[in-house]
RNA sequence: GCCCGGAUGGUGAAAUCGGUAUACACAGCGGACUUAAAAUCCGCCGGCGCAAGCCUUGCGGGUUCAAGUCCCGCUCCGGGCACCA
């Protein structure tokens, strides 16, 4: 063998032999367990980035540990090929998105091959090819036609200027991002896909996913919000132009504390409120209000934060129970298509309202009580909105508590015929209409005659031209006649294909249904995707715990209603890896915006900790601001690991990022460590060469090792590599890669230290260098094959046995316990493993360390845990 | 603003059920080998202290024989907030 690590030889080696072997081709097999593993696909947004490696690593190591256990393995590969970016760089380059893409792909699927995942290429995937997103067309049809999918209107953020909607990635400070224009609020007709009519089963089903981190499932279940409350109505006679009293007289508004309603001051409604539109008339300051509304940001984050505005209308609703006249108000805050676009306000216990009440100096009425606590109206305190208390100042309701207090006021509302207890849910519906060209049509054509006509099946699928290069100023396919014109399918009429395309989070919703299925043209899945499903390891960032995730689970059990599959939720065990942070410096021109720089164009001063004090564009001196970021295309602070790849190997590369930390951990980019892993490996591989040259031959032709009582120090060294394997295989059941990284490196440490003369000591070290490399082998596949064919354990490390502890090799005789007096470490006593719990404590009373720090004081408590320390105190 | 996480040496991190804090590495320092450099190997490496010892897991409290780990209150950093993917 080589006496030189040569990583290049080794890896194209390796990766033809699994090439030529097709050992990642995988059908299903009932013989064998499967493990479906699959890793988030990617964006091609150009070269992988240190995430990607992150995740396709440790998809990789659990892929190939499985298979090594005797698992039938999937794991598969794609691409989530439709999307924003390719629009961008479509602008930037004048190439059209669909070349753009594919190149993209080219090259980045070289990158994956070179990093040896065990991947079934057959598989493969583009979201962006018709013979995919087909099927995303015709099972919305299917939705159509089951009422999960349905048109009406939505609001979307519009630019003036480019006459465009933008999304909210290129509204920055309430600006668009090309014109730097004050962004409106415009609502147009798109689909709906009914998520809401889901909600229990997508909140009761968590509980089944034992597989889930808590973190996830916690903020999937907020995230869906059921809340219990109250809808109740305020009645008025108010009328409109017609004559007819707005909404027949009835303010509705939804609560979850009912049982302050005693409290209201003032009911909130959104500015497109029929009675906020009726006082406008005439109302010069209030349709001016209502105008402002219209403008800003329809992000959640940007409505929580903004200063709460509010106007009177100068229109009164009657208090349900106690008759008494509330004013109307139109408030900024309150969102139309939330609920029923309106609120109560009781200022004296929600902490919103009490801000807008003292700034528009609104009574503010306290109803409830905790304690005695002095109820003051100076500032907010929290007990105010305390669910604690009891009730005060409410009539027939004084003295109940919470849930009592719901209970009658609902039960008092009832009867009036004007309210009701109603389940409410945060959750909103999904809407999948996108004025963007890169995506995948919707099937539907606009008919003067007939209205809005789903695309006849046979006609599947309506092919999104591919040629088009946008330029910013709306969606080209306004402009593809070709595309455009199309007969009516129900009268045969002139019409119009619709020119929105999908949300692409449409495309991810399902995708690993389709790997597993032999990618028929006839059907959406065929029966194997009820072999390899559920996925029983999916892996990928923690910033798609809700979305990305929500509508997967959501996607699957509409196929599942659909009659498609038989499995009700997708993924049986998550693994949310961390992110890979790198800094992005950026600069905010006049007008809105942030234009990001590459680090290679700066100056970046640091101070003596390494901390950047401050960045300045070398061309012009340009003064940045830096931010700690994920590393993204349009941040410009990416890192290709090619480089990583060319200089040191794929094996490094893997072995580095496994064991820089673990993997759900948070992880800013940096290489310092690199050389570390590369070390490592060159000392794995002379130690493979050592063992070839002057181990090996020492071992007899009759082994001896079993049942032969070893010298202690071969025992000792042979304890050791087992004690390590055992903690290894622990760290991979807990999916800590960095210490199973760790345990390898301690393995040849001691290794490299191990007695290796005579024909005993070379077998031990030919058991624990077998050990060392097939636990290395998921991690660092290449070397791993190459040494366990060159030095003969077998001709394929994959087909291997994963190794375990042998308890012959664990045994020892004696202990070591920790000696602590009064909780503090003062010295070690040495016991038989087998030692009494009465004989310790004598040992440990009788330590001179004991003697000492007791000073003459009598021990009160003697505390013995078995196997770790005896603490004695007095 | 709301929801969810995180913080341990100069750096990445380890510590399985509340039981030896800093494993394994990186960087640094010292030494061996070498004409020299690289590579490799050996040693040191939280703070204070001559030492005995004392202090130390973002900050402030608490529970416990014992707290990085549990509880309460903060600070800072990261992720998500429905049209980035």
């Amino acid at each position: 063998m080589q006496d030189k690590y040569l990583p290049a030889d080794i890896e194209r080696a390796a990766q033809q032999h699994w090439d030529s072997t097709e050992a990642f081709r995988v059908t299903a097999d009932a013989s064998k367990p499967k493990y479906y593993c699959l890793s988030m696909f990617p964006y091609p947004s150009g070269k992988l980035h240190m995430g990607h490696v992150r995740n396709y690593t440790i998809g990789d190591v659990l892929s190939r540990f499985h298979k090594m256990k005797g698992f039938n393995v999937l794991q598969p590969m794609g691409w989530d090929a439709f999307g924003l970016p390719a629009e961008n760089a479509a602008i930037k380059n004048q190439v059209p998105p669909a070349k753009w893409t594919y190149d993209n792909i080219a090259y980045m699927k070289q990158q994956l091959k070179s990093l040896g995942f065990a991947i079934d290429w057959r598989r493969e995937l583009a979201t962006c090819t018709p013979e995919y997103y087909k099927w995303n067309q015709w099972i919305f049809l299917r939705m159509l036609e089951k009422g999960v999918a349905e048109r009406k209107t939505q609001v979307v953020n519009w630019d003036p200027v480019d006459q465009t909607v933008l999304a909210n990635e290129q509204v920055i400070d309430g600006r668009g991002w090309r014109t730097g224009a004050v962004v409106e609020k415009r609502e147009i007709p798109g689909y709906y896909l009914k998520i809401t009519d889901y909600a229990d089963e997508l909140l009761g089903d968590l509980d089944e996913l034992t597989g889930w981190p808590e973190r996830v499932k916690l903020m999937q279940a907020n995230w869906i919000g059921k809340s219990t409350g109250v809808r109740f109505a305020f009645k008025h006679d108010i009328a409109g132009d017609d004559g007819a009293l707005i909404n027949d007289g009835k303010l509705w508004v939804f609560t979850t504390r009912a049982d302050t309603i005693m409290g209201v001051t003032f009911c909130a409604v959104a500015a497109e409120h029929p009675l906020a539109l009726h006082a406008a008339k005439g109302n010069a300051e209030l349709t001016a209000f209502i105008e402002k509304c219209k403008h800003g940001s329809v992000m959640e984050a940007d409505m929580a934060t903004m200063e709460k505005e509010g106007l009177p209308t100068g229109l009164f609703v009657t208090h349900p129970l106690t008759g008494k006249q509330v004013e109307v108000w139109v408030g900024n805050y309150v969102l139309m298509s939330y609920g029923d676009g309106a609120v109560m306000g009781v200022p004296a216990h929600d902490e919103r309202d009490f801000a807008f009440a003292k700034k528009y100096s609104l009574p503010i009425e306290q109803v409830v009580a905790v304690g005695d606590k002095p109820y003051s109206l100076d500032a907010w305190q929290e007990w105010y909105g305390s669910k604690d208390g009891a009730c005060v100042n409410s009539g027939k309701y004084d003295g109940l508590g919470y849930e009592a207090a719901v209970d009658a006021i609902a039960a008092d509302l009832a009867a009036q015929g004007i309210g009701e207890k109603k389940v409410q849910w945060r959750l909103r519906d999904w809407g999948i209409s996108r004025q963007r060209y890169w995506g995948c049509p919707i099937p539907i054509i606009h008919c003067d005659s007939c209205g809005s006509v789903p695309v006849p099946d046979d006609q599947l699928p309506v092919v999104l031209p591919e040629d088009c290069v946008p330029d910013g100023s709306g969606n080209p396919l306004h402009k593809r006649e070709d595309f455009l014109n199309v007969p009516c399918p129900c009268c045969g009429k002139p019409a119009r294909r619709e020119t929105d395309t999908m949300d692409t989070f449409v495309d991810s919703s399902w995708y690993y249904a389709r790997y597993a299925t032999t990618f028929g043209k006839d059907k959406m899945v065929d029966d194997e995707t009820n072999y390899w499903m559920t996925v029983d390891q999916y892996i990928g960032g923690i910033e798609h715990a809700i979305l990305h995730l929500l509508y997967s689970r959501f996607w699957t059990k509409v196929m599942r209603d659909l009659g498609l599959v038989t499995y009700r939720e997708p993924f049986a065990h998550l693994l949310t890896q961390g992110m890979v942070l790198n800094n992005a410096f950026f600069h905010k021109p006049e007008g809105g915006g942030k234009n990001y720089y590459w680090e290679s164009e700066l100056d970046i001063r640091k101070d003596a900790k390494g901390q950047i004090t401050g960045a300045t564009l070398k061309k012009d001196g340009t003064v940045l601001e830096h931010e700690l970021t994920t590393m993204s295309k349009s941040k410009n602070n990416g890192v290709d690991p090619q480089s990583l790849i060319e200089q040191y190997g794929a094996d490094t590369a893997r072995f580095f990022m496994m064991f820089a930390a673990p993997p759900e951990q948070t992880l800013e980019w940096s290489d310092a460590g690199v050389e570390g892993a590369y070390r490592f490996l060159r000392r794995v591989w002379s130690f493979g060469h050592l063992f070839a040259s002057e181990i090996r031959g020492q071992i007899g032709a009759q082994r001896q090792l079993a049942g032969t009582k070893l010298p202690d120090d071969v025992a000792a060294f042979r304890r050791e590599i087992h004690l390590l394997l055992k903690q290894a295989n622990y760290d991979l059941g807990k999916q800590q890669f960095n210490t199973v990284a760790s345990a390898t490196m301690k393995m040849l440490n001691a290794l490299e230290k191990a007695p290796r003369q005579g024909a005993l000591a070379a077998e031990v070290i030919e058991e624990c260098f077998g050990i060392l490399l097939r636990v290395l082998s998921p991690l660092t596949p290449h070397i791993s094959h190459a040494l366990w064919l060159d030095l003969g354990y077998g001709d394929d490390i994959l087909k291997a046995a994963w190794p375990e502890p042998l308890d012959a090799a664990l045994v020892q005789d004696e202990v070591e316990l920790m000696l602590q007096v009064n909780g503090k470490l003062r010295g070690a006593l040495r016991v038989p493993a087998d030692a009494p719990k009465d004989a310790i404590e004598a040992a440990a009373l009788a330590h001179e360390a004991t003697l000492k720090f007791l000073e003459g004081r009598a021990a009160k408590k003697v505390v013995v845990v078995p196997g770790r320390l005896v603490n004695i105190v007095g």
